[in-house]
DNA sequence: AGGACAATGCCAGTTACTGGCACATCAGTT
DNA sequence: AACTGATGTGCCAGTAACTGGCATTGTCCT
């Protein structure tokens, strides 16, 4: 339940202590009544803040559901900020993804299952999810264009390849969901959500060439036609 | 502004009336007076149906703003249903997608264009058409599954093809609408999209091995690492 | 013409979200 | 310790999207 930084101005460790109170019990009163069936009027009544209050720490009932996807995210852009460009782009993205899931905090892990959890079983959560998923692109594409100097408007690639990174996202995040189920406990951490995405990532290559398998009755394929 | 075919029941006819008016009354008064600024309640006013019957109609505000692109996306997966699949699955969904916009009513281009320029500069808009890109996708990918006996969970590829299929649409539709503007009316059109869309399919081999251009200061690049 | 069924309108309610202003709490200064 | 400016919080009243229920109207079929 990691305790704000003592260093920390009063005010500041009150804060990130009110923003964390939020959070914690929207996951629990989430979790255990559904997302759509907890008002927000039970969740700061809950929480003893004002709705004002509330609204002033996140923008929307979603935000506060998803706020550990929200902190990978922000770090995420953040690890890109201020790393080195070598090599192929989308490795790069690959390995900044990578990195960021691996330095979130100790505590980060757990709240970030629940929060999946919950949008397993959420549509509107899973909506805004893959939203956010997508805004991150953005904000991604904008960085490299800043550090690149290039125009995401003059080259597709560039757009494209933020596009992809975020798909890897996805694919092996909805795939690491259901793993985490099927195997029980123990499973389902932070190691076989980096081993899912990174999977996703090296199946790129491949699912470019992919071909609808041969199965009985169909005609003979013909000779593979250019991507 | 094309009347409903003569052939169909008079309350199909009705209905599909009602509907057209609702969608081109929103797409006026939005570009007009903006999404956020246009109630509903002057909506259904201008539109004379009430509110009770705008939502069995449209489930939301934005669904009615986006009508086109909801129309297009509808055709897309019906074309896709009805489609033999040879060759690779990327080559298949760019041919459907293209095949797709392609045949869509005279009338449609006019709509959809009014539509992206209204998107254009509205986020909450913005946001959802790329939300329902996303939806579309995992239709697509269910689609798939069903014509080629394949578990989407099982192989990582089939879901990624999906993926890229729309990471094409959305930045071929994003160049597009940016072209659209620069170059003043008669670009723009359909046959522009199509382009548009086509070029960000063709550009896809060559992201995934784009790697930062050289820039002067930079020291000299390692050998392109594995992707 | 008349009954079945489909579409619409009306009304009253819920809930996420917002602006404005008064009040409280904290940090730095004297 | 009191003073001050800044920053955070609570309260209140309001807006607007969306929903359920039921009576009413319109269309289809015989």
């Amino acid at each position: 339940m990691s305790t704000p930084d003592r260093s920390l101005p009063l005010r500041e460790r009150k804060k990130q202590r009110v923003r964390r109170t939020l959070s914690d019990t929207a996951l629990r009163l989430f979790l255990r009544e559904g997302f759509q069936e907890t008002t927000l009027e039970r969740l700061v009544d809950e929480a003893e803040v004002s709705m004002r209050t509330f609204f002033r720490y996140f923008p929307s009932k979603e935000h506060v559901a998803l706020a550990a996807e929200g902190e990978l995210w922000e770090a995420f852009v953040a690890d890109l900020c201020g790393r080195e460009v070598h090599g192929t782009l989308l490795a790069v993205l690959r390995e900044s993804m990578l990195d960021s899931i691996r330095d979130m905090g100790e505590d980060w892990e757990r709240r970030f299952i629940a929060t999946r959890g919950l949008a397993a079983r959420t549509s509107v959560l899973r909506d805004f999810s893959e939203l956010s998923s997508i805004r991150v692109q953005r904000q991604l594409v904008e960085v490299l264009e800043e550090k690149l100097g290039i125009d995401g408007r003059e080259d597709v690639r560039l757009r494209l390849v933020g596009e992809f990174a975020l798909s890897a996202w996805r694919c092996g995040a909805k795939n690491w969901v259901r793993g985490g189920r099927q195997y029980g406990k123990g499973r389902g951490g932070r190691a076989e959500l980096i081993r899912r995405v990174a999977e996703a990532f090296d199946a790129i290559p491949a699912s470019l060439t992919m071909t609808a398998p041969h199965r009985e009755g169909d005609p003979e394929p013909d000779v593979i036609t250019s991507a």
